[in-house]
DNA sequence: TCTCATTGTTGAACACGTTCAACTTCCCAA
DNA sequence: TTGGGAAGTTGAACGTGTTCAACAATGAGA
């Protein structure tokens, strides 16, 4: 929520930077996104609307760099709540309900990252090229909840679960951002009910009853994650 | 793609609204969305731009107008291909061709559909109220689908079906909208391999030995869609 | 102290989606 | 024939996101 950066580090350049972003983080959770233009932003932060777009791109890349802003503000909740939890659905468990917790105080703006998921030219685009920072770390989050879970996993499905479990998530948030229901009940329930049932279902797929299904379906993502990705080659030596 | 009230039929106000609805997508199929001004279209319609706005709400709205025709145009073109079909998964994969190929034209302008998918407020949101009858519509379809088939189904997944399929399609169209292989060719692949897939699971969810999971999941999502669902009751008594 | 390029900043101007009060055309009941 | 309401139409005006040529401040090397 703070943007330390905002108080007095860095050179001018940054500071003015960082007081646009919380000056207009300010008032989209007052007035909402749509509500608050952008010469009410660069007014309220004592500059002019030119100025506001030499830092930020467009409108939209203020929402952007909220993103990253929250998402740091996730991993870092994270971290210590994960430390001594074993359960696989209890870890899936604690990243979603921390997500929540995070990202609440901006609930429509999120509906905004969201608005553009399916649109392949918004950088706001989660499968964008430039999300891939955020989705990489959000995905590397989803490879520690694995790893450090007790589950014992075949080989080919423990390679692929992360983007799995990261695209799980953005259902999740997608079912969030519509969820107008009382503290959100509706999506912690939801979130409990299916952590519990996918950490099932991939014990479920090492059952060898399964396995050329699993198979058809891992290389089949497979195959389809390759082209979309941008960058890091996820590549490892066929074992 | 032609649109018959324009050449003659109804009242004058009719012919004007479709004209301009003609208009507007001749301009968004040469120029794309974004690059066509609602005064482009209002002069090569030959009406004011407040005209325009007297038959159509907004920009927007002109894209809800498009998608209502070519659901149209989709739901025409299934019926006489399913006739003779009974295999579940072809059944599937015929609906979902069909889509593509109709769609086609206007891969870009569906991306804009879909770019609001996860905004609560837009009018074109697939799960708002506005684009409803379309839904019904398109889940519908979904259910004759499966009712053609000569698979069996527990009765309780039965009932859940058509939604879940409906949003399985929204996946593959999502998935559509992104890829930019030549000829679509990677869609085509996850529709011809997720087809497969889907009828084997549904055979498997009858599976006994999967019943308590398969209970759970359904419990989930008829929970689920009580609450985001409008109007049209869907109820049947117990059978 | 004096360059002068880098960095930071300005605000008028542009095209856009949208609104609305006023206008015209149409057609039917009197 | 005519009055008047409904249907159809107009375009100037508003506020928006965004651009850009110009200006000011900074600070390191001469």
């Amino acid at each position: 929520m703070s943007t330390p950066a905002e108080e007095s580090g860095g050179t001018k350049g940054e500071r003015t930077r960082a007081h646009i972003l919380a000056t207009a983080l300010q008032l989209f959770r007052e007035h909402g996104y749509e509500s608050t233009s952008m010469r009410a932003i660069a007014e309220k932060a004592g500059v002019s609307v030119g100025n506001a777009y030499h830092y930020f791109e467009s409108k939209e890349h203020l929402v952007q760099a909220f993103y990253a802003l929250t998402h740091a503000e996730h991993l870092a909740a994270c971290e210590p709540l994960l430390e001594h939890e074993k359960d696989l659905a209890k870890r899936l468990r604690i990243v979603l309900e921390t997500k929540l917790e995070t990202a609440e105080p901006y609930h429509h703006l999120s509906a905004l990252l969201f608005r553009t998921a399916a649109d392949p030219k918004s950088p706001l685009n989660p499968f964008s090229a430039e999300s891939s920072p955020v989705r990489d770390e959000a995905t590397e989050l989803m490879q520690r909840v694995v790893d450090g879970s007790k589950v014992r996993i075949p080989a080919d499905l423990r390679a692929e679960l992360p983007s799995l479990l990261w695209l799980y998530e953005m259902s999740v948030i997608l079912f969030w951002i519509h969820d107008e229901s009382k503290g959100r009940a509706r999506t912690r329930e939801l979130i409990e009910r299916t952590c519990s049932l996918v950490s099932r279902l991939i014990g479920l797929a090492g059952n060898p009853f399964l396995r050329p299904m699993r198979r058809e379906v891992l290389d089949l993502v497979a195959g389809l994650r390759t082209g979309t990705e941008t960058a890091r080659a996820r590549k490892r030596p066929r074992s």
